[in-house]
DNA sequence: TGACCCTCCCCTTAGGGGAGGGTC
DNA sequence: TGACCCTCCCCTTAGGGGAGGGTC
């Protein structure tokens, strides 16, 4: 009857690689005699035993420094709350891992409409803004957002006067990139702008507002051909703006030589 | 206006650490201009917008090198499939943690009852065993084991039998280690054993039957006394066995001087 | 001889912590 | 001077991979 088993066997018998279980030995988890001859470790039928159920702990993250105490020094009832500390873990990882499958869900589907809807013009109705122009520093005016939510994040937006929008010096490219100016926007998803506590001094709000939307790629710095062209597509169908237009950031590159920055764009009309 | 950062502000802005932002700078990620005079990083107000971004990014979960491939080399396209590949992640993720759970929380139950449940008796009905005895190889017959199911392990049992364990010669606490023979059993939650395809002639099955159910502590190899006193329980209440005795393994340590495993034991009565 | 076994060493991620020294 | 900034170096988890050498 065969009572001892080499690395090797135990290995492919579990699935894992020689070097973890030695890694067991070294830790003092599963620690087989050694022969004295060759230095081979052989692993009785209790090791082989503790070894199954070293695996089985790690399987449920355990670190080998607690399945180490929980081997060597520690009680039944130690080892019963070690699981259900386990357990609140694993909650809180799977409530986590949601929240977190939300936001990816989020980035999905704006950079999917990024690909799929690039310069396709839509008209439709706003949603909620909150809004607030960039005043001295980038820093405060983000900070301030942070006390409404921290869950949703304020984009960076920038933002073109009606007027300057319309007028001939906007034409230029080369001086149209200093006619925008800069606020941060935060899509009022939680309807955080009907709550008593909203603080109406502080920030703007854009209402559901009828809009030219659309998505526009440019090289920031560089070239604003696309923009230009949504002028001209709103100049020919003879539409009436009504308010700032929003360029909100849907990717932003760090680029050196040439930023290919993608914007959601909401153009007020009537 | 402002338009420059220095590490720190940003550092308590974005709640993170001057290395982490510094190390986003190392990584080539967010990489602002260097004063030549002092080395200090000066972040723009892109630089600003990027980090942001980045620590999104890095919030849910994608790679450093991920990350540095978004912000310089990717199309939309690819931050498109990013995200669809990162939801397809945390979905697994989610399931998987799903599965851990359901172990943590038999180990849990499990542990919870050793802890509680030592040493009272208990009258009730055995679930079904897959059973096996340890031949040649403990490896072997575990292996057999895994095409029954994956998910579920079979553990290590001590049977002893009953005519045995009702004889003189099984009270020798010094002999009485020898007595037990070796098997290897399976909680049939999933009525495995009623399947067409179960292999009948590579397993036993024991069925639900009337049973003494205990949890017992004891110092394998050493002191087997719990078991004694089990045995005096039989026989003072005037049970007869209607089988053999299986000693479950719930917890089981390697500890050169002393083990103190558990086990729940079935006792066949009627 | 080939398939084992051994130890030692280096490498990975995303920072954290500290030393030692300069700057506003 | 105190609060910043910088670089460099070592450390962490749970192995993976390889070198170099011995063993069955």
């Amino acid at each position: 009857m065969k009572q001892e088993y080499l690395v090797g066997e135990l290995a492919q018998h579990f699935g894992v690689s020689r070097d973890t279980i030695r890694l067991y030995d070294k830790a003092g988890i599963v620690t087989p005699k050694k022969s004295e001859k060759n230095g081979y470790r052989h692993y009785s039928r209790e090791d082989f035993i503790c070894l199954a159920y070293v695996i089985e702990l790690r399987k449920i993250n355990l670190s080998l420094e607690e399945i180490r105490v929980m081997m060597n020094e520690s009680s039944i009832e130690h080892a019963a709350e070690v699981m259900e500390t386990q357990e609140r873990l694993i909650e809180e990882k799977i409530e986590e891992m949601k929240r977190l499958r939300s936001i990816v869900w989020d980035y999905k589907i704006c950079f999917r409409s990024a690909v799929t809807d690039l310069g396709k013009i839509e008209i439709t109705e706003s949603p909620v803004f909150i809004y607030k122009d960039v005043g001295d520093s980038l820093i405060e005016t983000t900070k301030d957002f942070s006390e409404l939510t921290d869950y949703h994040v304020p984009k960076f937006t920038f933002v073109v006067d009606k007027d300057l929008f319309l007028s001939d010096e906007f034409d230029d490219v080369n001086t149209c990139k200093k006619k925008f100016s800069y606020a941060v926007t935060l899509k009022d998803d939680e309807k955080l702008a009907e709550r008593a506590d909203f603080p109406r001094d502080r920030f703007r709000v854009v209402h559901y507002r009828k809009c030219i939307y659309t998505i526009l790629k440019f090289y920031t710095n560089v070239d604003y051909d696309s923009i230009l062209e949504l002028k001209r597509y709103v100049i020919e169908n003879g539409f009436v703006l009504t308010g700032d237009i929003l360029l909100r950031v849907i990717s932003m590159r760090n680029d050196k030589r040439q930023n290919t920055d993608y914007y959601e764009v909401w153009v007020p009309v009537k």
